[in-house]
DNA sequence: TGTACATCAGTGAACGCGCGTTCACTGATGTAC
DNA sequence: TGTACATCAGTGAACGCGCGTTCACTGATGTAC
């Protein structure tokens, strides 16, 4: 409990932020390599440059600190989604603004975006849980934007839920592309680019054309309307 | 280089082979509640009852026992794929048979599918290289079968392709969502199911409204056809 | 068929090493008066 | 302002442990004659 008068934190707090920091920091840059249950605490002490006992005044173990790292990755990126979901409504504009907020945002920050994806589905359940979590969040707020689309009128909650999740999805396995793309993995980044506005395309496209419980668009399975009869 | 002829494997080779899918079995299994970069050699190796020595008979490391289980986890399932695609053509149907599948695969498989899932990004880079290689020919085979449905009439080889990728990242993530449905994370395999459902039929609305590069459904963009005009 | 030799999957002991965790400690920073 | 005491981030030594890898070996299986 600190007795300082609210907002000027003694040097003490600062200081001993900043050596978290600097934990969060070294443990990043180690994950870039290895996964967070192959990663030892010593490693990360190492890399700093303090003795391992140090590192219990910060976290209880690695998982603890995974957690923070989680924290780190994804909490400063609701502000992103906001802002490209307040952006205009048109369709194409929305989808090269948003994959190519995607592709700034892994050039800014691979070390978060590979901590996220490779801990997804990794080994060490608290973390993976707060990922989950995280990206719930964000299929949330998809969700509700979408809702305020015209497009969107008559759908169910559910529908709109799972839309909003197939985006999430998607731009997760974007990033994974943009971020094998940097490394010289598979296709670079532009091709990556275009294959990903173009299967968002396709989903908008599914989107206008959407018939309730049967995905049947109106140029589908019905007689196209003749014209003059 | 065996001396008998052909066919008939000498006890010797029988024995080791046996040996061989025990240390799989073991790693498979230990690999549940943990990824790759952490399981050691000892821990497999205690699981099957042998020396740890015996484990070089068979892998050069750890790694090269992950190569090993990724075949093992992927290559049975080219069939699998196969016979879905080889199916009725019908939009609906498919998709109910392609989720039913996935549903089946997972119940059945559940250790190899967590597997792929949690090293597909893993720490493992010869491992992940395997994983990627392998889902890549899936999407060609996959983009194989698109191709040859009516609605790609007009498509260019690249939109289809990014397609069959679409799908297969669909498939990866139906598959991990059944995944955590069975262990009671997350919703029911009933709801994942369905959603997985809708999401395709969403995606299939949208490849029967996609008018290259612009991703313009017939009925958006464009007036609407006028009856009588 | 029987015998002598080759192969090689699996053994078990040994090695040096880095790990996570504990503990009593130090000394700079913060607080009370 | 100066002094006496409390706090607590970081230290460094110590511990027991399981790890990957090596090595000479054993003994069942396979081969040649």
């Amino acid at each position: 409990m600190s007795h300082t008068s609210t907002s000027a934190r003694t040097s003490r707090e600062t200081q001993k932020a900043r050596t978290r920091c600097a934990l969060l920091d070294a443990g990043l840059r180690l994950l870039e390599n290895k996964s967070l249950s192959s990663l030892g605490l010593r490693e990360v002490t190492r890399v700093v440059g303090m003795a391992p006992a140090a590192f219990y005044r910060h976290f209880r173990d690695m998982s603890d600190l995974g957690v923070a790292l989680v924290d780190e990755s994804l909490g400063s990126l609701h502000s992103v989604v906001r802002e490209i979901l307040e952006g205009p409504r048109d369709d194409v504009e929305r989808i090269e603004r948003t994959v190519g907020a995607i592709a700034r945002y892994v050039r800014e920050h691979p070390t978060h975006v590979r901590f996220v994806a490779r801990e997804r589905h990794g080994g060490v359940p608290a973390v993976r849980a707060a990922i989950g979590r995280e990206l719930d969040r964000f299929a949330d707020e998809v969700a509700q934007a979408l809702a305020a689309d015209d497009v969107s009128a008559g759908w169910s909650a559910e529908d709109i839920r799972m839309l909003g999740q197939l985006y999430v999805d998607h731009v997760v396995m974007t990033a994974s592309a943009f971020l094998d793309a940097a490394l010289g993995e598979g296709p670079d980044e532009e091709t990556v680019a275009r294959t990903a506005c173009r299967q968002l395309l396709l989903i908008s496209a599914g989107r206008r054309n959407w018939v309730d419980g049967t995905g049947k668009g109106p140029s589908a399975g019905l007689p196209a309307p003749e014209p003059g009869t």
